[in-house]
Order: C-alpha cells, then structure tokens, then sequence
RNA sequence: GGUCCCAUCGUCUAGCGGCCUAGGACACCACCCUCUCAAGGUGGAGACACGGGUUCAAAUCCCGUUGGGACCA
C-alpha cells in the first residue's frame, strides 16, 4: 500500500447517537488515516429508513467533532467518491445488482418466507447444516416466468462460488471460512433495497477503500463481502476487526449498561481529550507504561499491529479518572467556560469571575465538571443542607454555630487567613477536635459534610451570606 | 445446532522461548499529608483457565478440554 494511499471510514447508521464502541472504531480509522497521510471518510448507512433519523445524523458529526475527529469526505464536506449517504445511491445498488444479475453472478429467489423456514426446519430435521439450499438458483425461464405470474415477490440473491474463502485480517491474522457455510445470500430484499452486506461492499469498493477497520461483529460477514467485490471485478480492501467493547458482564456495551453514547459523557463534564485517550487504551497499546497520550502522539504512534484480540470492559471508573488528570490540566478559562455553561443547565447563572476565583478550590478534587458544579453550587444559590449535614445540625449544635457568627462577624478582614485563625482560635478554646469544631460550620455553610476547604469557601461566600447560613442553621436547629 | 473469534491481577494491558521470583495503570488496603473530600507521596495484596505435548528452557510454540463471545439459523 502506497503511503498516502490510505482510505478508510467510519459508516454509522444513524439510528441514534453516536456509541462509545463506534466512537472507538472511528478513532482508529481516524488515527490509522492520519498516520499514513491518508484520508477518512464518514458515511452515513441509513437505509434502514424507520430508524434512521435526520436528527441522528446532526448528533453523530456534533460528537465526531467534539472528539476532534475530522472527515475528508462525507457529509458537510463533500468528496469525490458522494454521495455519502446510502439512501442517495439506492440507483447505483439498483444498478449494481442489475449487472450481477446479467453476469450470472446473482439470480432471483421466489422462495416465500414460509418455504425457506419449512426447508431450514428440514434440513435440520436431517442433521444438515441450515441455510440456504440454493434452490431457485437452477430455475428454468419458463419456472421464473410461472413464479413471476403466479405474482410472488422476488429477491435477488448473489450466487456464491462454492468454494473456500480465507480472509487476511490485520488484526486476527488469516480465518478460513468453509464453503459449506457460506450459502447464496440475499442482496437485494423484495422491496427493492439492498441489503447491509452489498451496500458497504459496493461502496468500499466505489469509494477506493484500502482499509476497512471494523467492529469483530463484522468478520463473519466478511467472506461474502469479499466474494461480491470479486464478482465487481474489484480488489477487496485489507480488513481489519476490533474486538467488541463489553460491560463488566462481559456482554456487548449497549445501553443497559448504562452510559454508551458519547453525547452523554460530553454532558457530563468528560473532556474529549479524556475520553479519546481512554478510548485509544481500550484495545490497544503503545508500550507497557505510557498512559497519557495527545491526539498528535496517538496519530504518531498508533498501529493497528498493536491492537489487542480480546474484548475489552468498558471502565467508567478509569475513564473518570483520566478525565481527572485532564481536568487538573486543562487550560482555567476553558474550565471556567464550563463550569458556568454546566451550572447554566442546573438552572444557576453565575458570574464568571465568581467561578474564577472558585477555579483553584474545585480543580484539584473533580473528576468531572458536573462533579465541580456539585462542589459549587453553595456559593450561588441558597442551600438545604442533605441529610447528613442535617444530623450535625441538632440544637446541641446551636449555641456552637452561635459563636462561630459571633466569631466570624467580629472580623476586620474576610479572607480564608482570618476566618481560619477565628474558627481555630474557638477550636481551641473549647478543646475541640477538628471534626467536632469544621464539620458543623461546613454543614451549615455548604450544605454538604464534603466541600471545597471551609476557609477558602467562606471567604467566597462573603460575610452576610455566611452569617446569614450559620444563624439559620443554629435557630433551626 | 453450525461456522468463526477469544483466553495474563477484579478491570485495561506489557510480554511475541531464556531479561518473568510476570512489569505498568484504574480500582482496593495501609501509612504519610490534612478542616471534609480530593490531589499528591510511600508501601501492600492481587493474574499466566486446565491437561497434554515440543524444547536444555514455555505466560510465550502445537494439540485437546473448559469457559466466554460473535455471526448464521
């Protein structure tokens, strides 16, 4: 393969938003692309019409570019080999299906539903191998024109060689497939729309694909793709199958795990650059230390011989993690445009100055920007303390928080130094532990037992506002 | 049921015949730091599915078994 010859794609269907697992699969064509120098390519195979969605679609390219995977060719950007959505080329598979048909390549099926379950039951009635039995394969003209008369539907299916395939996988190395489970196949459905596994060869093949790197789900259905490429007169592409990403059941990751679509993570406060790195990890590595990787170094150094053959668990725990560390490294004004954009969505409107000069008290300790806006909300609105900072606010707690404002109001300077030499000065006069003397103060003023540091909050909050929380507690209580 | 894929700590993985008394990361435990929680630091527990071969030598190669999974039906 020349370099800068690479192409390769990402075709999702548009049926949803965009899956972490094909978040993964798009990334590695990505990556595999930009480290030849060579093109990617999204195509959208949405002919699956009742599902697909044009709402979908908008979903998919928001989360591609949030994860800063760009396309050479495909929607919004055109290309050369378009289009590139399925639905708009539903006449070249017409026409494609017409030509296997007068090459003898592919031949039309009668055979009712009901016909093909009674023979499958049949065969396996005998002990034989279920599938196809190639029937109408061997139809006369005039068998075709009483079937045609008699008003039955037909399909197209594409007659296969009879013989053994061997796929050279990138990843797996070669896989034999023998003829006897490789029976004629439908490419052309009844209703006249071409079937998954014609639609993406011919247009692997019409858009000079070099690389197809796929989800493992693929591999069976490989073989058969290869056959109509063949039969095209065309060279398949070098293939290339992922192992599946699975929940901690070791069952494929869908949505019963819970979190799967990159939307999702997005709002959750995830950083792309987290979730691309974790992704990047998730089946593949560089070396047996490096973890934290840019998008430039991944393009670098990734490589598909590196890729590992075991499904993967998705992690959230790690993720989140990652997402840690990017989070502490991320640049203060991005955080701060999310942290208000985030506290905006819980219905807060805070100033971003004010959440500046938060920025260094929650930075340290969130693993998410949502995790941050937990940690903050105290200082924008009013707080009812949860139930366990409730529990420390009992009336033996009164005549205590009573002080601390007394304490607290007499203060020349309202900065975290002074409030803290106020709050350790009472500590110690009443020879208190530091639980018995912070944690009722924090209840009271964040609402919460786990807050940012007391001192540097209050200082946030300011005088009145703090006041006003420590006698409210004390007198509710 | 048939075909195919896979098999190292709980999880992601390094390992491609001797460097392995199996390395790293998340999670976990302990300690340090400490106003809570984090972050950080130090230390710890924790895996080659099983059985046969091949070889002077096997986590690494071959074959079976078992166990997961995908696809087709």
């Amino acid at each position: 393969m020349p370099e800068g010859g690479v192409r390769c794609r990402i075709a999702p269907a548009p049926t949803g938003s965009l899956h972490v697992g094909n978040a993964r699969t798009a990334l590695y064509n990505w990556l595999f692309a930009r480290h030849h120098g060579g093109s990617f390519v999204l195509r959208i195979e949405d002919t699956d019409r009742k599902r697909s969605t044009e709402e979908a679609i908008g979903v998919i390219v928001d989360s591609l570019r949030w994860l800063g995977l760009d396309w050479d060719e495909g929607p919004e950007v055109g290309g050369d080999y378009g289009p590139y959505r399925q639905t708009e080329r539903l006449e070249i598979y017409r026409r494609t299906v017409e030509r296997l048909l007068e090459e003898g390549r592919a031949y039309p099926c009668y055979c009712t539903p009901e016909e093909l379950e009674e023979r499958r039951r049949a065969a396996l009635a005998r002990g034989e191998t279920p599938g196809y039995d190639g029937r109408c394969r061997s139809l006369s003209q005039a068998e075709r024109r009483r079937f045609e008369a008699e008003g039955r539907r037909r399909a197209v299916r594409f007659a296969m060689p009879g013989e053994d395939v061997t796929v050279h996988d990138l990843i797996r190395g070669e896989t034999h497939f023998p003829a006897s489970d490789l029976k004629d196949f439908v490419i052309l459905r009844s209703d006249g729309t071409p079937t998954y596994l014609l639609a993406a060869a011919v247009d692997d093949v019409l858009m000079r694909m070099t690389h197809v790197i796929r989800g493992e789900d693929l591999l069976p259905s490989t073989p058969r793709q290869v056959k109509v490429m063949e039969a095209l007169g065309a060279t398949p592409p070098r293939y290339a199958h992922l192992p599946l990403i699975v929940g901690p059941d070791r069952q494929p990751l869908s949505k019963r795990h819970g979190a799967v679509s990159v939307e999702w993570y997005r709002e959750q406060g995830y950083l792309p650059e987290a979730l691309v790195n974790y992704l990047a990890l998730l089946g593949w590595s560089y070396d047996d230390v490096t973890t934290f990787f840019t998008l430039e170094e991944l393009v670098e150094k990734f490589d598909l011989s590196r890729v590992s053959r075991n499904p993967a668990a998705f992690d959230l725990e790690k993720l989140t993690w990652m997402n840690g560390h990017y989070l502490r490294a991320a640049d203060e004004e991005r955080l701060v445009g999310l942290l208000v954009e985030a506290l905006r969505r819980e219905g807060i409107e805070a100033p971003p100055e004010a959440v500046r000069a938060a920025l260094p008290l929650v930075r340290e300790r969130m693993h998410t920007v949502r995790e941050g806006v937990g940690y903050l909300r105290f200082l924008f609105v009013e707080v009812k303390p949860d139930e366990k900072a409730h529990r420390l606010l009992g009336p033996d707690r009164a005549g205590y928080l009573e002080e601390v404002a007394r304490r607290l109001e007499g203060l020349q300077e309202w900065t975290p130094e002074a409030v803290e030499a106020a709050l350790r000065a009472l500590k110690d006069e009443r020879g208190l532990s530091s639980k018995d003397a912070f944690q009722p103060v924090r209840a009271a003023v964040t609402g919460r037992l786990v807050s940012p540091p007391l001192f540097e909050s209050i200082a946030l909050l300011g005088r009145d506002r703090t006041l006003a929380r420590l006698r409210a507690a004390a007198t509710a209580g």
